[in-house]
DNA sequence: ATAAATTATTTACCCGAGTAAATAATTTGA
DNA sequence: TCAAATTATTTACTCGGGTAAATAATTTAT
């Protein structure tokens, strides 16, 4: 297909027998320019396979075609999941996803940014880290480059944010757990790395106190991202210390309480619905792999394909309007309940 | 910090009182300028927060500083993890980390290589997706970049390769199996998209019959990546089927083999060592949730430490010698045998 | 201390595009 | 059909840096 080699728009040009500021318009509208030119422009395309130089167009627009995309980390499928979801969704607009992972790290969420802030990118969608974010720098980044946070909020920072309601999920599965059997002990950890931990946290107690039950928190230590193992570890501790207050287990998340499930297979503690059970557990999240576990796992499913959308369609008005919104936008998604063999 | 904005090094140059290059030679090196001017230049940095522009700076050099990190699929933890360590390892070494997931399809793959192409990266590494790939192209992409492959080969592409001695890993546990119980069927799909999927299948077979024993294939359909969907609706028909001609199944990976524990678990068949199970069940990869699984995966583990740091030395032997290996290196790192509950 | 060798800086030109203003071509209206 | 209005193309300049060659400053050797 390409017999002498093009290297730029002016060898392209020479050969179309036109300007190069034609063939430039035709690479950023190829309806921009009138036909006749546009049928040349295509055909030495065909024989001659050129592409702009990325670097020389993006280096005078005021931001690029890019779409930042930094979830707080890839290794967790939940965020590998919503990321695919978004990636797709930002192709589809025509826009190019540029995916980063903060690998569990604040420095690392804001070299992330960085990294991001000189690629001039025409928006960003994030999932913070959470609470132990620095926040100034976040919403310093913000005000730069047009953001939408999702997953987890930070006050005042970005246009918008989309996330799941926990007060209504949490709610949801307590409801469902106090009357199908024992109200439930809640299994987290003492000092959560992500924000909705603790708004899921106080939405239980809120729940059982509502219901005229005593709240009973679990905290376990730990402060990796490593949750199936520290549900394993702390869940092994506490199933066989038998100081348990309640038959009914709901874990903060869904990955802490595939580790539980775990300790509890290991330790011979049946756990599910039917008689021979002795133990209920429950989650948070619908994490892929939840389906998976023996027994399968009840929890409750954040509309993450809603919070998907909503980002994605957010950013790309932001982009188009050029402008920002005079009032920062909230949205909680609904979780529904996925009843499955645990609980 | 910044009080009048600069926004090139035309202006930091002149706030220094150097020269321009000078501060061109310090952002490429900044030891390469006399101590005297690169204080100059730092203190000037230090009151006025400058950047040199990327695209800018991209435009003119052969390659950049990015490296190209294709997978076949994020989603899959497997991929996930290697991913991160792999990213890990170029930021170490002073390069910038592209990743990019071809989300299970060969088109995106392609599509995957032609942005990565234009970017001009000092190199990539890629693990294609495997049999489907479109491989002209690949071989076209890796005669312009260097290019090193891993998880899965494709013969003659590339500069190297790094991945799983599958006929070791097999040979492995096919023993094992055998010598602990009865010898085992092998599960898997019909038309496997992985490479390594019909080596493994070989392996197997070669392994019996070398240990006397009658190969026996359970091929099942499914082309999707939902492996763990596929593990357990073929599972179940077949784990109902009641035609197993042993009580001992290795699957082709452990996604497959957690969907089949989800299905004997559904169908109340137990899974394990012990005397009271009637079923053993083994895998292959040693997937991050492998050991959370109940009971337990036994399966062999791949050494995916050695695969990214190997495969990272290598891209940058390349890039920082310029040159291209005279002969194509592949490696094959052996797996390790991890005992856990379920065979 | 001075010339030679070495190292650092500057001058001058280049890269591959975008874009405003000027010009040319086409279409529209009477 | 011809001028006016509209649309497309070209001219000319910009952007923010890289880099080779020329020059200047240092260091080393005598």
């Amino acid at each position: 297909m390409s017999n002498p080699k093009i290297k730029n728009m002016e060898e392209l040009a020479a050969v179309c027998g036109i300007s190069r500021p034609s063939i430039s318009k035709y690479f950023n509208d190829p309806d921009s320019v009138r036909q006749s030119t546009r049928e040349k422009i295509e055909e030495a395309l065909r024989k001659h396979d050129y592409r702009p130089n990325i670097y020389a167009i993006n280096q005078n627009r005021r931001h690029t075609k890019d779409i930042g995309l930094v979830v707080p980390n890839l290794t967790d499928p939940f965020f590998a999941g919503i990321a695919r979801t978004i990636e797709q969704l930002i192709i589809e607009a025509g826009y190019n996803p540029l995916l980063l992972s903060s690998h569990g790290g604040k420095e690392h969420e804001i070299s992330n940014l960085d990294s991001l802030r000189s690629i001039k990118p025409a928006g960003v969608l994030l999932a913070p880290i959470g609470r132990v974010s620095f926040n100034e720098r976040i919403a310093e980044f913000a005000s730069e480059v047009p953001t939408v946070l999702f997953d987890a909020n930070l006050e005042d920072i970005g246009e918008a944010f989309f996330g799941s309601d926990n007060q209504q999920s949490i709610n949801l599965i307590v409801d469902y757990l106090c009357r199908s059997g024992e109200p439930p002990v809640f299994f987290e950890m003492k000092t959560p790395i992500n924000p909705n931990a603790y708004k899921r946290r106080s939405s239980y107690i809120a729940a059982m106190e509502r219901l005229g039950h005593e709240p009973d928190l679990i905290q376990v230590d730990g402060r990796s991202w490593d949750f199936e193992e520290i549900g394993f570890c702390e869940g092994s501790r506490i199933l066989t210390s038998h100081q348990l207050s309640s038959n009914t287990i709901l874990c903060s998340n869904d990955r802490l309480a595939i580790g539980l499930l775990s300790a509890a297979f290991e330790n011979g503690i049946k756990v599910g619905l039917g008689a021979e059970a002795s133990l209920r557990i429950a989650g948070h999240d619908d994490h892929p792999f939840s389906r998976f576990i023996c027994p399968s796992l009840t929890t409750v499913a954040q509309d993450y394909d809603a919070i998907a959308e909503n980002s994605v369609e957010t950013i790309l008005s932001l982009i188009s309007s050029g402008e920002r919104l005079k009032t920062r936008k909230e949205t909680y998604f609904e979780g529904s309940l996925v009843m499955r063999g645990s609980a």
